[in-house]
Parts: C-alpha cells; sequence; structure tokens
DNA sequence: GTCAAATCAATGCGAACGTCTCGGAAAGGG
DNA sequence: CCCTTTCCGAGACGTTCGCATTGATTTGAC
C-alpha cells in the first residue's frame, strides 16, 4: 500500500500524542503546551512528535480539528437513536459528566486560541454554519444554538448546573418548537 | 499621603501597560504575552513591567480583572439612560463595532485562561453571578444571559451580525418578558 | 537640605523553548 | 538479500523566556 516501513500503529500514535495536548491544555492551559512537555506527558520522545507533527503549529491545528470531528461525532451519535432530534443535538451541547467538562474545557480553549488565527477562525465558523443547518433542518432557528452555547459556556463556570441548563433547553424549545 | 515619591502617575502607567497587553493578545493571541514584549509594545523598559507588576502571573490576573471591570462599566453606563433596561443590559453583551470585536475576543480570551485558573475561575464565576442577579432584579431569567452570550459568540467567529443578534435578542425579552 | 521611599533602566542567569540534524533501527516490496 | 522508506531517539543550536540583582534618579515628607 501506501505505507512503507510500518504504518499500522500510525493513527493510534498520533491519537496518542493529541491526547497528550488535550491532558495538558486540561490540567495546566493552553500555555503550558510545548513540544518537550506533550512528548513527556505522552511517554514519548520529542522526536517522535516531531516526527507526526513537523511543527507545533500542525499540532495545535491538528488538535483544533480533533477536538471539532469528536464534538460532531457525539452530535451524530445522539442523532440515531432520538425520539425528539431536536432536544437530543441541543442537549448534547451541555457538559453533564467530568469528562464532558474536561471535553467543553479544552474544546473552549482551542475555539479561542481559532479567533486569533486567520485559517483556524475560518473552519470554526465552518462548523458552526454545520451545526446551523442541522438544526435548521430540524426546524430549530439560530437563537436555540446559541441559547446551548451560553448556557454551555454558564455551566462550564459553575453558574447553572447541566439539568438546570438541560431544562432551559427544553422549555426553549417548547416555546418555539 | 500613602504615596512617596511620584505617585501622580501610578495608576495611568498601569493602565497603559495593561492596554499593550490587550492589544498584544487581540493581534496575537495569549501565547506572545510575554514581559519584554509588553516592555516593548508599551514604549517602555522590561523594569518598569515588573516594578508595577511583580511576576507574569499578576500582570495577567490585573489584565483580567481589568477586562472583566470595563465591561461591568460598560453595562451600568448603558443602565443609567434606557428606557427598556433589559433589552439595553443584553444587547450591551453584543459586540458591534470593530472596537467592540476586539473587546471581546480579548475578553473570551481571558476567560478561557481564568477557566484553568483556580482563583480567577471563581471571580469569574462571581462576575456572571452579578449578571444574573442584575437581571434578575430587572425581571429576566438566565436563560435570557445565555442567549445573549451565545449571541455574542456566533457574532465573534462571524456566522451572525450583530443587528441579527440583537433581534433575536429583542424577540426573545417579548417572549418571556 | 536630608533622607527614605518610589521609580525604573540595564544587565545577567539559568531554564525552557522550537527546530534541525544526524544516525541508526525496523520493516516490507522487489 | 537488498534497498528504499518509514520511523524516531539523542543531541545541539540559537532564541526567548521569567525573574533577580544592581544602581541611578526622582520625589516629597520632615
Amino acid at each position: 500500500m501506501r505505507v512503507r516501513g510500518l504504518g499500522a500503529a500510525h493513527d493510534e500514535r498520533r491519537a496518542a500524542i493529541l491526547e497528550a495536548v488535550f491532558a495538558i491544555v486540561d490540567a495546566e492551559g493552553t500555555h503550558q503546551v510545548s513540544i518537550r512537555r506533550v512528548a513527556e506527558r505522552a511517554g514519548v520522545s520529542v522526536g517522535r512528535v516531531q516526527h507526526y507533527f513537523p511543527s507545533k503549529d500542525e499540532l495545535l491545528s491538528a488538535a483544533f480539528t480533533a477536538i471539532n470531528d469528536r464534538g460532531t461525532a457525539r452530535v451524530q451519535a445522539r442523532l440515531a437513536d432520538a425520539s425528539s432530534p431536536l432536544e437530543a443535538v441541543l442537549t448534547e451541547l451541555i457538559p453533564e459528566s467530568e469528562e464532558d467538562r474536561r471535553l467543553f474545557r479544552v474544546a473552549q480553549a482551542f475555539e479561542t486560541h481559532a479567533l486569533t488565527n486567520s485559517v483556524l477562525s475560518l473552519s470554526l465558523k465552518e462548523s458552526y454554519d454545520d451545526l446551523l443547518g442541522l438544526l435548521a433542518a430540524l426546524g430549530g432557528g439560530p437563537e436555540l444554538l446559541a441559547l446551548a452555547l451560553g448556557l454551555a459556556n454558564l455551566t462550564l463556570t459553575g453558574n447553572l448546573t447541566a439539568a438546570q441548563a438541560r431544562a432551559i433547553i427544553r422549555s426553549g424549545i417548547e416555546k418555539r418548537g
């Protein structure tokens, strides 16, 4: 195939490195992400990190798209088995478990990072456009996405519980459903 | 008084340094903030920056609270002359001018930074609690704050215009006002 | 005028940074 | 078996970082 040498574990090793990036961002913030620290956290050498991600910029960009993909995959998964798809999609945007909170914190960190990066800010906008299109197909307008995003924000800061946020989403759907 | 030597321009010089921090965050992201670069951008020496902000952490924390205070000052200013205070407060959360967008981008950057800092995350929560209290006094619930925050987010990413966001806020108020 | 406090400019230090290079191990196609 | 390709560990290079130190200057209370 296109793979010479050992190419089998390529994706797994790549994913493991990205996982180390997420762990550092979640625990200590984006400031603490460096090639050396990522390598150390992943238990690999600096050379390996650089082999899979030639530069720090590419590493961060890959991490950004990986987080994005993970988020959309979550939404798609919920769409499959849902009596009320609109509610399913929107409540999926609220972090519930501690693992959810971790994912959302990291995602927000990268979103902020993307806001000051012309390339990433474009794909960020496209991600939201996709979500808006999906919601429109389900009969919901942009106000529902905004509501869910804001509730996710307030849940992350601790001003609301996940249960409160989901309740507000449900009543928001009823009002405009 | 408590000020020996020249204490008159103390606040102004402090503010000028913080302004340089904001400019760097807005133009190149939080990653690019360093003592040296801040000093250079502000047109002062490294020593001066260190005199007013003994450590980088204190510099960033001061910048965070300065941005927060600026935001609440905006809201308070709008409250004074407002026929519909609820609408005034909420629409003030939407960035309109390019200067607004700048302010909001910087604010979001620091909010993300605060999420991974135990001290700052506490004052972040308090800020939102204050806002929630103010809204409650005006007859609005947390769903309206969430809506406005989400709309601000979508406006920053370019998925909505400020006019669209404000229109959605107005119809959101009517529905629950 | 004296003097302590406030103010900073200059410089050095050790650590960490991103990146590059080089060498060799590993592995499958021919 | 060989040879190309992938893979990656080790190390060095030059830069930048946060921070500490030092000493000069300025200021206002006394």
